[in-house]
DNA sequence: CGCCCGGGTAATAGTACCCGGGCGGTGCACTATT
C-alpha cells in the first residue's frame, strides 16, 4: 500500500490552494505525512521555517478542528490574525483563552462545532479546567498542535505546572494525533517532550540548526566597563534593529536609558511591565520602529521577524538552549547577521541562584501524606499546606515524577494505589529534584564550555544539540582566526581553507572510539549517549549528572566508557 | 551564587573594610475594584 506520495499531492495542493504556499521543503513535508498517516510528530525546525505550515496544511484535509496549543496568547493572536486574513472562510482560528469574555468562548465553540471554523487556539491552563476539557472533547478534534513545544521542559517543572500535565489532558480529548514543534531541543528537551506528550513513536524531523549568516563571536570581559565599550563598538559597526538581552529587569531599563543617552535609541522590554505597554513595544518593535531592544528573556519567543541584525548577550545565558533560541532570531532574512555574547565569570552566580536549592523533606513528606487522604484540588492544597502556587507546583511535580502523586481526569490530585509512603515520597523526591537540579547546573557548565572554548563554535554549539557539524563552521570567531586549526590537536582541526581535510565522511573513525548518538557507560555517572567530538574532547549526556565533556585520549587509555545496548 | 547597599567599626579626617540583608526570570488565569 503506497499512500504517502499520495498524501505528498494532497499536501501539495492544498498548501498552494488553500494558502498560497508555492512548495513546501522535504522536511516540512515529511512531518506532515506522519500527520496524514495519523502518526505522531516532533518537528524541530528554526521559526521562519515554515513550522506553521506543518500543522496548518494536513488540518485542511483533516475531518475535524485542530487544536493548537501555544503558551503566550500574545503569540496566538499573531498567528490567528496571520491564519484569518491568508486562508479560506471556512478555515478561520478561533481562541479560547482568558482575553475572551464567556459569550466570546461561546461563540467561538459554537464557530467550530459548525464548521465555520477550523483552528481552536488555547492554552494548557485552559484545558486543565474539566468543564473547558469536556467542551473541546466534544468538539471530536482531529489533530493536536504544540507550538513551541520546549516549553514543556523549560516551564513544566516549576513555572507553568499544566504543561506537565499536557499529555494527561490530550489524553482526554479523545488522543488525536498530536505534532509538537519548537525550533530548538537538544535530546533531554526531546525525550522530555515525548515522554511528557505521550508521543507514541513519533515521526522526529530536525533541519539543520546550523546557521552559515550568524556570524558566532564571544568575549570574555573583565570588567563591566570592558563589556560596555565592546557592546558600544558593535552598535557603531552594525545596521540595526538589534537585540540586546540582559540578565534582570532593572539591568534592561537602565542600559536602555544608557544607551539612549549615548546617542543610541534603545527601548527595554521585561515581563514586570503592564500589558499593554508590551503590546506596543512589540508591535513598535515589528515595525522597525525600535532599532535597538534591550530585554530579559521575556523578548522574542514567536518574534518571526526578518531584518534582526544581531543579538548582544550581556550575560552568560543559563544554557545553550536558551542561547540558541535567542541569537536564532537574527537573520532570519538570510542576511548577515552577529551574536556576540559578552560575560564574565560573575555571571554564573545568577544562573546558580534560579537554578533554586533543595526542596524541604518535610514539606514534601506532609504533601504526600496530604494527598493519600483522597483526591483533592490544588487550590484545597495550598489552604491546608499554606505553601504558595508555585512552590506547591514544584513540589508536586516532583512527587508526581516518584510515583506518589498522579493527576486524575477531573484534575484533582491524588495518591497511586502502589505509591511509597511519604517519608521514602520525600527522600525519593529530593534526590529526582536533586538530579534534576545537577542536570540544569551542567547546562549551564556548558554554556560556560561554550564560551571558553577556542575551537569552532558552531561545531560546538551543536555537538550539545546532538548534531554534528563535519567541518569546522567558518562562521565564528574562532574559525575566522584560525584557531580552531592552531589549537586542536590531531583532532577535528582543520586550517582555514583547508576544510574537509578530513572529510565529512559518517561512521566511527579511529580518535571517535564511540559514534555520535550512541549508548555508553561510565564506571561513576551511570548511562549515557554521545553527543559529539571536538577535537580531543567528547561530549557526554549521563541521565543522572547531565553534560559532561571528557578527554577522548583519556577515555581510551583507562577505559572510562562502555558501550552500552 | 554574587551583586549592591547600608550600617558599623577601626582609626585619626577621608578612607578602608567587614558584615548582614535584600535581590535577582519566564505567564497563564482569577478576583476585586473602578
Amino acid at each position: 500500500m503506497k499512500l504517502p506520495p499520495l498524501h505528498a499531492i494532497r499536501l501539495r495542493r492544498a498548501a498552494r490552494h488553500r494558502f498560497g504556499w508555492r512548495s513546501l521543503r522535504p522536511d516540512q513535508l515529511t512531518a506532515m505525512r506522519a500527520v496524514m498517516r495519523r502518526r505522531d510528530a516532533l518537528v524541530i525546525l528554526p521559526t521562519g521555517g515554515g513550522k506553521s505550515a506543518v500543522y496548518q496544511v494536513p488540518a485542511t484535509l483533516l475531518t475535524g478542528p485542530t487544536v493548537v496549543i501555544s503558551p503566550l496568547l500574545a503569540l496566538q493572536q499573531d498567528q490567528i490574525t496571520a491564519l484569518n486574513d491568508r486562508a479560506q472562510p471556512e478555515l478561520r482560528a478561533v481562541r479560547i483563552s482568558s482575553a475572551e469574555s464567556a459569550g466570546q468562548q461561546a461563540a467561538a465553540l459554537d464557530e467550530i462545532r459548525s464548521r465555520r471554523a477550523r483552528f481552536l487556539f488555547t492554552t494548557p491552563e485552559q484545558l486543565s479546567n474539566p468543564k473547558r476539557l469536556a467542551e473541546v472533547r466534544a468538539l471530536r478534534p482531529a489533530l493536536v498542535a504544540v507550538d513551541e513545544a520546549h516549553c514543556i521542559s523549560a516551564w513544566g517543572h516549576d513555572f507553568r505546572p499544566d504543561y506537565l500535565a499536557l499529555g494527561h489532558l490530550i489524553r482526554e480529548l479523545g488522543r488525536p494525533p498530536v505534532v509538537a514543534l519548537t525550533a530548538t531541543a537538544s535530546p533531554p528537551v526531546r525525550d522530555d517532550i515525548v515522554g511528557r506528550l505521550g508521543l507514541r513513536r513519533p515521526r522526529v524531523v530536525v533541519s539543520g540548526l546550523d546557521r552559515a549568516n550568524l556570524f558566532l563571536e564571544v568575549a570574555n570581559c573583565a570588567t563591566e566597563d570592558y563589556r560596555w565599550r565592546r557592546l558600544l563598538a558593535l552598535l557603531r559597526a552594525e545596521p540595526r534593529p538589534g537585540i540586546v538581552y540582559v540578565p534582570t529587569r532593572r539591568a534592561a531599563e537602565e542600559l536602555a536609558e544608557r544607551l539612549t543617552g549615548a546617542d543610541f535609541p534603545a527601548k527595554y522590554y521585561h515581563g514586570g511591565m503592564p500589558g499593554g505597554a508590551r503590546e506596543n513595544l512589540h508591535e513598535d518593535f515589528l515595525a522597525d520602529r525600535v532599532p535597538i531592544m534591550v530585554a530579559t528573556s521575556a523578548f522574542g519567543m514567536g518574534i518571526d521577524k526578518p531584518n534582526i541584525r544581531w543579538v548582544v548577550h550581556m550575560a552568560l545565558p543559563d544554557a545553550p538552549d536558551s542561547y540558541l533560541q535567542e541569537i536564532g532570531r537574527a537573520g532570519r532574512d538570510r542576511g548577515p547577521a552577529r551574536a556576540l555574547l559578552l560575560w564574565r565569570a560573575e555571571d554564573v552566580g545568577l544562573r546558580r541562584y534560579f537554578t533554586g536549592g533543595a526542596p524541604d523533606p518535610e514539606e514534601l513528606r506532609d504533601l504526600a501524606a496530604l494527598l493519600r487522604d483522597g483526591p483533592t484540588t490544588r487550590t484545597a492544597l495550598r489552604e491546608r499546606t499554606g505553601l504558595g502556587a508555585r512552590k506547591l507546583g514544584q513540589l508536586l511535580a516532583l512527587l508526581e515524577r516518584v510515583g506518589a502523586a498522579d493527576t486524575r481526569p477531573d484534575n484533582r490530585l491524588g495518591s497511586p494505589r502502589y505509591a511509597p509512603k511519604p517519608v521514602d515520597a520525600a527522600t525519593a523526591a529530593l534526590a529526582e529534584a536533586e538530579r534534576q537540579q545537577t542536570v540544569q547546573r551542567s547546562r549551564t557548565d556548558m554554556m560556560r564550555a561554550f564560551a571558553e572554548t577556542r575551537s569552532c563554535r558552531g561545531q560546538t554549539l551543536l555537538a550539545y544539540f546532538g548534531e554534528r557539524l563535519p567541518k569546522p563552521c567558518g562562521h565564528c570567531d574562532n574559525c575566522h582566526a584560525g584557531l580552531d586549526a592552531a589549537v586542536s590537536p590531531a583532532g577535528t582541526g582543520t586550517t582555514r581553507g583547508g576544510f574537509g581535510r578530513r572529510g565529512g565522511r559518517n561512521g566511527p573513525r579511529a580518535e571517535e572510539p564511540f559514534p555520535v548518538h550512541s549508548a555508553v557507560r561510565h564506571v561513576e555517572w551511570g548511562s549515557g549517549m554521545v553527543l559529539g567530538y571536538e577535537g580531543d574532547r567528547m561530549t557526554v549526556l549521563f541521565d543522572e549528572v547531565g553534560y559532561k565533556t571528557l578527554s577522548v585520549r583519556v577515555v581510551s587509555a583507562q577505559g572510562l566508557l562502555e558501550p552500552q545496548r
